[in-house]
DNA sequence: TTTGCCTTCATACTTTAGTATGATTTTTAA
DNA sequence: TTAAAAATCATACTAAAGTATGAAGGCAAA
């Protein structure tokens, strides 16, 4: 987990370090030279030093940062309590039109033919007919698989 | 972000690191004192040189791994697709009988009256009986009002 | 403009749903 | 064990739902 970039970062670092390493190994070089005058063995031993502990507190530092990492939980609802979208889909598919759906949704709330029919202002005749219109769509029987399949098809909340 | 514990790791791997560096240092002097006679200032200056190296080495990989912190998106589902608890409280508050639930059940499926009465092998009237207590007990007319009610009750998924 | 679809309505009929009432048998809990 | 609740079934009836068929007006696309 988190190794890919970790990889780059990591080696960015080792890279820019050495580059910073050499660049202050060769300062110290030059302040030697201008105020002291010691063996080569000291250099060695300086600059050793320097490369084993710069490693040593990169290798620390990683290792103990390593669980840097931190989990987010972000919870996404995908409920869709009153998100209702309509399957315009498989409406054009069954080609059921707005009043059939209208009636169909009515339907579902559990009013009655005559029900419907007085909140449309038609007759109960024309309910009658778009139940049976609706029921070949939906190749259904009864009102109530009708309700069933359309909630199943997204057709009604 | 990710401050509060990066501090503590941070001061954790400072706190080792001075340890860990006093302990080679120890080291160093007695290796030298054996085996080299060098004036003191070349202990300063080895020293000066891993702390402020060490130091720098845990600077760049501090800085350079700051940037781990992940976000994970988890999805919570929410929705109730397959997730239906039957709201238990509900129905005995109603004092709904299992076979009046079972028939509840079977109704919202949509199927008919002589339907349930051949899938539970008991008579139509015995249906019509169970569906008037329930519609008295859930105070609706219709089946329809009955399968929206206990939907919303959540006495059925 | 004409064809097809939507919407509307009607009549007549069948089927299913729902109501009212009463009764018997199991279960269950006090 | 005994009373209450649950489950079963019946008869008779009313109300609603569903089917079949025909028809007419409106509206939009071909």
């Amino acid at each position: 987990m988190a190794g890919s970039t970790n990889f780059l970062n990591r080696n960015k670092s080792v890279i820019l370090y050495g580059v910073f390493l050499a660049i202050l190994l060769f300062l110290l070089k030059w302040l030697e030279l201008r105020f002291l005058i010691i063996n080569h063995a000291f250099e060695i031993y300086a600059g050793s030093i320097a490369v084993i502990f710069t490693a040593l507190g990169i290798w620390l530092a990683l290792k103990l940062t390593k669980p840097k990492t931190i989990l987010v939980e972000k919870e996404i609802f995908t409920g869709q309590r009153g998100a209702f979208t309509l399957n315009e889909k498989e409406l054009s598919r069954l080609n059921i039109s707005k009043r059939e759906l209208e009636v169909l949704q009515l339907m579902s709330e559990g009013l009655s033919n005559q029900e419907i029919a007085s909140k449309l202002f038609v007759s109960l005749n024309t309910i009658k007919t778009h139940n049976a219109r609706l029921f070949e769509k939906l190749e259904v029987k009864r009102r109530t698989q009708a309700i069933e399949t359309a909630k199943k098809l997204s057709l009604i909340p």
